[in-house]
DNA sequence: TCAACGTCGAACCGATCGGTACGATCTTTG
DNA sequence: CAAAGATCGTACCGATCGGTTCGACGTTGA
């Protein structure tokens, strides 16, 4: 039975659907984890409905990534946004986000980064770099804001804490993997804001 | 023309050049990057000689991971030991051994956590916790002979910021990935030990 | 009403995968 | 010298891969 009797036929509905079903998949299996015959009845679609939205496996996988990219840094941005002025707060917001990211039973680490190294592709490569300068971008915003001496210098050591925390949560333990980065991450924003007004 | 003609036969030096090149190989291409044809010839034996050391590729992998951990641990700790008695250089020592590895062209992360992000296979999950739990011994040792207030928590967070320093200078650039990431640990350190003896 | 479109399920394609088998050739061991 | 073992090169196996095609059937829009 080819189309459901009485479903509605939307196309941009159904490229959601995958995309957001895929997303899920995918993380949760790897890149080069499941196949597409299985992906796609894990998503509850045909092969051909697939290649109907997307050219190709790759291209699928891009869709995906760019949009999980989009969505993560908007999530810890807000995350940030929503803990008031004070850059600490903010500091503290972002990786207490982190921490219950990593307390979630599907936890996997970092998508994009798990994608990079799974497959080997420039496309999927630079898509990594880009979302790594937005996580960037948005630490050393904080930085800057808290009147660091080095703002560029402190907001690279806050990513590499939060990729850090990330990959140690993945590998060796979750549990307060988010706190001790946090903790971290407030101690050499004092250091950095000593030399300044205040600490 | 099966063995050379004059060359000398001993399998456990077949057995060690395997899994030396294999090392090299799959480092470069990725774990499921790189079939057995390949990489036997890559390697420069035939399908035959390598199922006769390994019983399986899966086999191979591991054994390759276990040389590799081993040998990394031991490639930090002596770095660390080499650097004196202070903790300070031992770090110091560390972070500056991670730098150069960064800008050796062909780097691309760290080996376990690669592993178990491209393969998803229990076995290889278990030697990479094994082999962050090496690292992490090693810093939380450091800490201690510092003496942190807390070495575990200081040592957990210095690992957070070596893998998060291998990430970064993977994924995002390896310029000074391994130094910012060393200024920090030693900022964490200052702050660990402040309450003690000296700062 | 009717043509265009979206979807399904299944069959199918060539390529590649991990792994095995075999005969030939050389070394090692007794 | 002879038997046993190591290695090679190649062919082969079944399974799976990404991707295409096709007929059937339903919806959508002119």
């Amino acid at each position: 039975m080819p189309v459901p009797k009485g479903s509605t036929i939307d196309p941009d509905r159904t490229r959601a659907t995958i995309l957001q079903a895929a997303t899920r998949v995918l993380y949760e299996r790897g890149l080069d984890g499941i196949g597409v015959a299985e992906l796609c009845t894990r998503i509850g679609i045909s092969k051909e409905t697939l290649y109907r939205h997307f050219d190709t496996k790759d291209g699928l996988v891009e869709a995906v990534l760019e949009a999980r990219s989009e969505r993560t840094t908007r999530w810890l941005a807000e995350a940030a946004a929503n803990a008031g002025d004070d850059p600490r707060d903010q500091l503290t917001a972002v990786f207490a986000a982190l921490q219950q990211w990593y307390d979630e039973p599907d936890f996997r680490g970092c998508a994009m980064v798990n994608a990079a190294t799974q497959h080997h592709v420039a496309a999927v490569r630079a898509l990594t770099k880009r979302h790594l300068e937005r996580y960037l971008d948005l630490l050393t915003g904080i930085a800057s804001r808290a009147g660091a001496a080095d703002p560029a210098l402190l907001g690279r050591q806050l990513l590499i804490l939060l990729e850090g925390a990330t990959v140690v949560a993945d590998h060796q333990d979750p549990v307060r993997a988010g706190e001790h980065a946090r903790d971290a991450a407030l101690a050499l924003l004092s250091v950095a804001t000593r030399t300044r007004a205040q600490g």
